[in-house]
RNA sequence: GGCGACAUAGCCAAGUGGUAAGGCAGCGGUCUGCAAAACCGCGAUUCCCCGGUUCAAAUCCGGGUGUCGCCUCCA
């Protein structure tokens, strides 16, 4: 089945056909670098992501665009309240804006312009919309000529009129219509400013995105995603200026998703109602705060809640349970299992391999776990062809979860010889589980590489910590010394020694193949 | 005023013509010394309301109600 994309200039879900067979470009509008960002911010950054990340696993070369604004009225009013450069701001909050970014596990982009860098660009295109016609000069401000452009409000779906009778001038703004928009705007004094055929003066806001995505992904490109808010007059003042200097349409499929709302209400900054990432990111994990934003449709508003938050955790510690639950089956972890010298997903990968899926027969265990593994990426790749639909293709994550715990524990544990066709299923479970869940970005290969036989562990005690002898090793000491105990029915014992463990963040879980840990927490 | 989105169990949520995925919470059961984890079972005769089309609609059409958004800086 071919993927589909919903388009917001058709307003219908297309087929996806690339400018360039087998290669896909992409434009992000990144951010506007004046604070820390919003959870509201943080899905519009999740959502390329992630598609960027599936058209990867469909086999497309992806090419990511993604600006950060680093001049506008914003910054250098934020400058001013403060007193400091808008240097300072701009250096700030970018680094600020990757901290929080690399937390929610969005990658970066291929390209990541900045606008500043790019005004030798915009002056040029200005120049040619000029020269075209298609724009002109106002005491030192540009203005683009909206009624030279005939598909304007196309993409937003507005007919003109209707967008005049909306439309506002500000104060000392000289357009000749109330649409045109602002190309360049002449610098006031003390206002950072380039020197321009027009004078001194900034970009407007619109320009960088058409100058950059033009330079970097040509005139014509595939997806440009961007929040519903930008719809209008962003991204349709961004066709104009685009298809005015390159007479080509610059983006075949507009991708926007939803808002995320908060009580009810649309959260953003100028309500004052937003929460930050940065701030979420002290309760929760950032991929829980990941989960949360692809729990639903891209396109579909999303309600903010921390009881919404504790379920997504729930939700997604269920499917890495399901991981280390088979990896502790396995007996698989660092410095353990059959080759201990083996990195774990080494390790499963080999047995993985060693077995080969469809071959066993389907009354077998291994046989109907491999058809589970099927289906469940089946449903996956359905779903994610549908208009990049995550929570269906979760949903699939949470049935092969399902098919591996009813495996392990029917069919592995306890059990005296395990046989390899069986070991290799799982195995094979496990790969399928991680690679899915990495496709949306909700279970991380380095998280998971930490899982061991005993359970998973934090990263920094590898060989020994500053003891030398290590955590992991002290943790396995007292677990041997309750084993005895239990073995001795001295319960209390055994129960304090649980107990005591699981102040400190170590969650001790008793199987039919002895105790397992794992560390709670961060 | 113009444009648009959404309305599915206590909560979150998928599902665009064929008889309601998945998660969280709850209840019952299995397993366990206990706990945890896990698995199984139970839960919407029904998808905001009213009409209509159809052998058949949560899904299509008409009307209504409600919530939200864009039209202005804003993901």
């Amino acid at each position: 089945m071919a993927l589909r994309i919903y388009n917001t200039l058709s307003r219908r879900k297309e087929d996806f056909v690339p400018v360039k067979q087998g290669k896909v470009g992409m434009y992000s509008c990144g951010p506007t670098v004046y604070d820390y960002f919003h959870i509201g911010n943080a899905r519009a950054f999740v959502v390329p992501d992630v598609i960027r990340r599936y058209l990867q696993y469909r086999g497309y070369e992806v090419t990511l665009v993604q600006n950060i604004t680093d001049i506008d009225d914003k910054i250098i009013r934020r400058a001013a309240e403060r007193g400091v450069t808008t240097n300072d701001v701009v250096s700030q909050y970018t680094q600020a804006f990757i901290d929080d970014r690399d937390a929610l596990g969005i990658k970066a982009p291929d390209i990541q312009p900045r606008a500043t860098d790019h005004v030798a660009g915009m002056i040029e295109m200005i120049s040619g919309l000029i020269d075209k016609g298609l724009a002109y000069e106002r005491n030192g401000d540009v203005y683009y000529d909206v009624s030279q452009f005939d598909e304007y409000g196309r993409l937003s779906n507005q007919n003109i009129d209707d967008l005049v009778a909306g439309a506002r001038v500000d104060v000392g703004e000289s357009k000749d219509d109330a649409l045109d928009f602002t190309l360049w705007k002449a610098a006031k004094p003390g206002e950072p400013s380039w020197q321009s055929p027009w004078g001194p003066g900034r970009p407007g806001w619109h320009i960088e995105c058409s100058v950059m995505s033009t330079k970097y992904l040509g005139a014509t490109f595939d997806i440009h995603t961007g929040g519903v808010d930008l719809v209008f007059p962003h991204h349709e003042n961004e066709v104009a200026q685009s298809h005015g200097a390159n007479g080509t349409p610059p983006v075949k499929y507009w991708a926007h998703n939803g808002f995320i709302n908060i009580d009810g209400q649309r959260m953003g900054k100028s309500l004052g109602n937003f929460r930050t990432v940065r701030d979420i990111l002290k309760q929760y994990p950032g991929k829980v705060v990941r989960y949360f934003l692809i729990s639903n449709h891209y396109r579909k508003p999303i309600n903010f809640s921390d009881e919404e938050l504790r379920m997504c955790a729930k939700a997604l510690g269920r499917l890495e349970d399901a991981v280390s639950n088979a990896l502790f089956a396995l007996g698989i972890g660092a410095g353990a299992g059959p080759d201990p010298e083996l990195a774990v997903w080494d390790q499963v990968r080999r047995l993985a391999a060693s077995g080969e899926a469809g071959r066993a027969d389907s009354e077998s265990a291994a046989g109907r776990l491999d058809a589970a593994i099927a289906a469940a990426r089946a449903q996956f790749e359905e779903s994610m062809d549908d208009d990049f639909n995550t929570a269906g293709a979760i949903a699939a994550l949470h049935e092969l979860a399902t098919a591996i715990n009813t495996f392990v524990n029917q069919d592995m544990q306890g059990q005296r010889e395990v046989a390899e066709a069986e070991r290799s299923a799982a195995a094979r479970a496990v790969l399928t589980m991680m690679e899915l869940g990495d496709v949306v970005g909700i279970i991380e290969p380095g998280f998971m590489e930490a899982q061991r036989a005993g359970g998973a562990r934090a990263e920094q005690d590898g060989e020994g910590g500053e003891s030398g002898i290590g955590t992991d090793r002290l943790i396995q000491l007292l677990l041997d010394v309750r084993a005895e105990v239990r073995a001795a029915k001295l319960y209390q014992v055994s129960d304090m020694i649980r107990d005591r463990l699981g102040e400190l963040g170590v969650v001790v879980e008793d199987t039919r193949d002895g105790a397992r840990w794992k560390l709670v927490g961060k």
